[in-house]
DNA sequence: GGATGCCCGGGAAATTTTCCCGGACATCCG
DNA sequence: CGGATGTCCGGGAAAATTTCCCGGGCATCC
């Protein structure tokens, strides 16, 4: 980067696993003088590039197969807690808005956004602030405002499994996505269903499906 | 086609709801000097293009609020019968590939191709053939052999508990309702699993989601 | 330096699921 | 008619899972 004159290029790292949005992406990006130095396909990928290259801003889409984009962003943040992570879904489910943005993601935006507000989100998350579309916006706060959250009293990593359960993951497939052993997501799964007062997995999905996770 | 010389430039419409999703694909296409003529965020919006842009090809997302992907699929084709559409869909659900093409789309392909697909099938149906992605492919093949309905081989009894489960009624419930011992439920239980060829409750509920069961 | 709360997982009991079985009944067919 | 097949129903026992209880590690907040 022979950035002369004009301030340095931001460098963006992409996550998602359809790599055909990831080019889409890319072209938008560098049309705004944004470097695109890495693409993953996958969460693991994702973590392995975000430590060899070391992007500003990590463009994270959250529902991939395998490792899901919250542990993705989990980890990251572990690692590089002050690491700047924008989030971008395909609904703009308010809770997981909110879980997002609670584990410590820097900006949430749908994919409903116009091309413009992923650049404007980019952009002023390399500048260190944190960003939300308007729609995501309003959602988060009506979300809030009206209270009774069924999730709330669900911790962060509950919560993880409890998405990836109601998504029809077995046990083994959780805890070797988590790197947990599978009697720990047991007993994770039991104090969820507790928590979330149901006695089923069906009744868990049915739970799910009214809050869109699923 | 006046096509003199070199190839005269395919000319493409665009409808799909996610307008970032739009400006990826049109920087994609031109990139490989396909001409987006017309972008169309909604399927009215698409119908009234369409009539009066004449593309060579549509580029059309199946999942739309308001009128449906399909919807305008099968009015398109009614008014120009010859018209070449690619569907282009998230999912890659074989139910719905095939309905498309029954319909006579020229092309389905998943969002998870890459992106070359996407230029590739463009390019195929321009040229007044039909393209598949692979995975799409393979999908509906082993959907038209396996033979249609999953639930064809569950009894009439079977059926009726599989709904009761996946309402999230308790196996007592239904023992009630059905009036029969819990344990022959359980049973039953078991032998749905087994037809449908699923490993838990969750899963069950997803497979009736998909079919619209619940 | 506590107190609290999440995170993680082992051990063992409690419960469920699954497998195997047999009988009642209805249908179809040579 | 005799027999084959398939659904319907449920018991018994083994197999697997869920649940409960526990403790240690770690971070945060007075």
């Amino acid at each position: 980067m022979a950035g002369s004159g004009a301030a340095t290029r931001v460098r963006v790292m992409l996550v998602d696993d359809h790599s055909i949005v990831r080019s889409g992406f890319r072209r938008l990006l560098e049309q705004h003088e944004i470097e695109v130095v890495a693409e993953a396909g996958s969460g693991e990928q994702g973590y392995a590039l975000f430590q060899s290259e070391r992007p500003d801003v990590v463009v994270l889409d959250l529902s991939m197969p395998g490792m899901s984009g919250l542990e993705l962003l989990r980890r990251i943040l572990a690692r590089e807690a002050l690491a700047r992570v924008l989030v971008f879904s395909m609904h703009e489910e308010a809770a997981l808005a909110d879980r997002a943005m609670q584990l410590g993601a820097r900006a949430y935006i749908s994919k409903s956004s116009a091309p413009e507000v992923l650049v404007r989100a980019v952009l002023e998350v390399a500048a260190g602030r944190q960003f939300l579309s308007p729609d995501v916006a309003q959602s988060v706060a009506l979300y809030k405002l009206g209270g009774e959250d069924p999730f709330a009293q669900l911790s962060a990593r509950e919560f993880e499994v409890f998405r990836l359960l109601v998504q029809g993951e077995s046990a083994g497939a959780i805890a070797e996505i988590l790197k947990l052993s599978a009697k720990t997501v047991a007993n994770y799964h039991t104090l969820i269903k507790q928590k979330l007062r149901v006695d089923s997995d069906v009744e868990l999905v049915h739970l799910a499906l009214r809050h869109k996770l699923v």
